[in-house]
DNA sequence: CTAATAGTGTCTATTAGACAGTATGTT
DNA sequence: AACATACTGTCTAATAGACACTATTAG
């Protein structure tokens, strides 16, 4: 017979947390940010890429593959917390902009127990990044080649390529919702493609109706080097005066000036608060 | 001294999960809809009010609290299968339009032990419904009135009233993402204010740039009835024309109208998907 | 007739897209 | 001088906001 509890200091003293099979919690960290290529002339800029960090597996299972840079939760800490802590622990970085992007929570994500895995999204300045990786982990270039039906991604870490397809499936046409099925992907661990694939959407989309990407950039930047860093999130060339228009109220004009280019001397701006 | 492993399948072999000391996880649903409230006039139309399905808790903890729906996910079931699994003994709803919300994972949500929590943003028409509801389940409509620091949020049964304030604390200005600190709650178990208040905020939003709405309308509805939806959920008043230009090509005519309502009939449409 | 909503026309203000032009540095 | 980018002016198209007007029903 069930006893009757009068209050819920003698209930959770008696309360017995076992009786439901528990589960494991990792946060798995998407750290982008932007950084520059090589010049093919002395007159022109920078090419821009937009970059991922990624960790080599040392350990089974899926070792020698890649992964998103990530751990276990503590059992008396915060997934934020840990979220932090790892990003920490791989890059020497605190003070990220980071949010939460989504909790992957299908079974057989990783052979060896059930784990949940919540992914945040951080953005860093890459400026704010040197010498301080851990041995492991190295940034990959992204290029994204998107139609209706998929989503072809390749990460490039000068040293090995990595690509795989992202096959849209339609959830929900009214609020365009989609699910990723994920093909040919034979070099990330776990269900990482899938997590990736998840970021850089949303990332994407944020990019129109937020100030995201001014955590990619340093304290001083042109507006050509801003321009460039959401066309190469965004998969297209934006026009000028355009550009100009929409971020004009979100940055302010400095008195220093970007010379030695090859070309006319360009303003730096600064991000507005 | 540490074993080297030749190979995954051995690794796993010998793999022993209780190295961390896991945790429990929930998911916990955001069920919304649209409920009409009477008339004062037989000419004037229903009220609409946005409602939100809340359960009565009977055993400790927070016994004789509300909170959201929610249950255990199993250690063999996917996080989303649970979720539909809760909607469905609680309602007898399957099919419903669902959502990820975002993950809970703050420590000391629960007093029994360390629970994580996946919330669900769940909405229905609510004609769907009908006696088929759990015994402690009850609809509670939702008045909300925001301002730049504060969301004072009431939700009401018609028997009993729950209120709350969720003080917005701004976390990143650029992004405009809100943290809220809950005060004056004391009807709402675990930090189920919170998780309130997020899906509303979300909610809000996405009806700005997606047509997530429709997922709570019936199959025919006027185009007076829909606008209503809108401004119930926007808290503010829409202009007529501009409204029925913004959602002109997400609708289609049919041949019913509505009549019997003390004024002139009005056209029934449909979703266009 | 009256109150209440249904539904449309139109003027204006704002925002987005496109293109052409001028400006100015390095080599 | 030539190239490459910086930066601006302006015309046009599309979208959003506001208001006024007509239409139609039950009672």
């Amino acid at each position: 017979m069930e006893k009757i509890y009068k209050s819920e200091e003698e209930f959770l003293k008696d309360y017995n947390s076992d009786d439901f099979e528990k589960l494991s919690l990792t946060a798995d960290i998407l750290l982008f940010s932007v950084s520059d290529g090589g010049k093919d002339n002395y007159r022109k800029l920078n090419e821009k890429y937009f970059s991922i960090l990624l960790v080599k597996r040392d350990t089974y299972p899926f070792k020698d593959k890649w992964c998103l840079p990530g751990g276990f939760v503590g059992i008396d800490e915060a997934i934020d917390d840990a979220a932090v802590r790892v990003l920490r622990a791989e890059t020497n970085l605190h003070n990220i902009y980071m949010e939460q992007l989504y909790t992957f929570g299908n079974v057989n994500r990783d052979p060896r127990m059930r784990v949940i895995s919540t992914s945040f999204l951080a953005l860093v300045d890459k400026n704010k990044l040197r010498d301080t990786l851990s041995e492991n982990a190295s940034w990959f270039n992204v290029m994204i080649l998107e139609d209706e039906k998929e989503i072809h991604i390749t990460l490039d870490n000068g040293n090995e390529k990595i690509s795989f397809i992202a096959v849209k499936k339609l959830i929900s046409k009214s609020t365009e919702r989609y699910d990723y099925e994920i093909k040919n992907n034979d070099k990330l661990a776990f269900d990482h493609a899938l997590v990736i694939t998840t970021g850089i959407s949303r990332l994407k989309n944020k990019v129109n109706y937020t100030d995201i990407v001014f955590h990619m950039m340093p304290e001083y930047f042109t507006l050509g080097e801003l321009q460039q860093v959401y066309e190469v999130i965004l998969g297209k060339k934006l026009l000028d005066p355009a550009f100009r228009r929409i971020i004009a109220d979100k940055v302010e004009k400095t008195n220093k000036m970007k010379t030695g280019e090859g070309h006319r001397p360009s303003v730096l701006f600064r991000y507005k608060k």
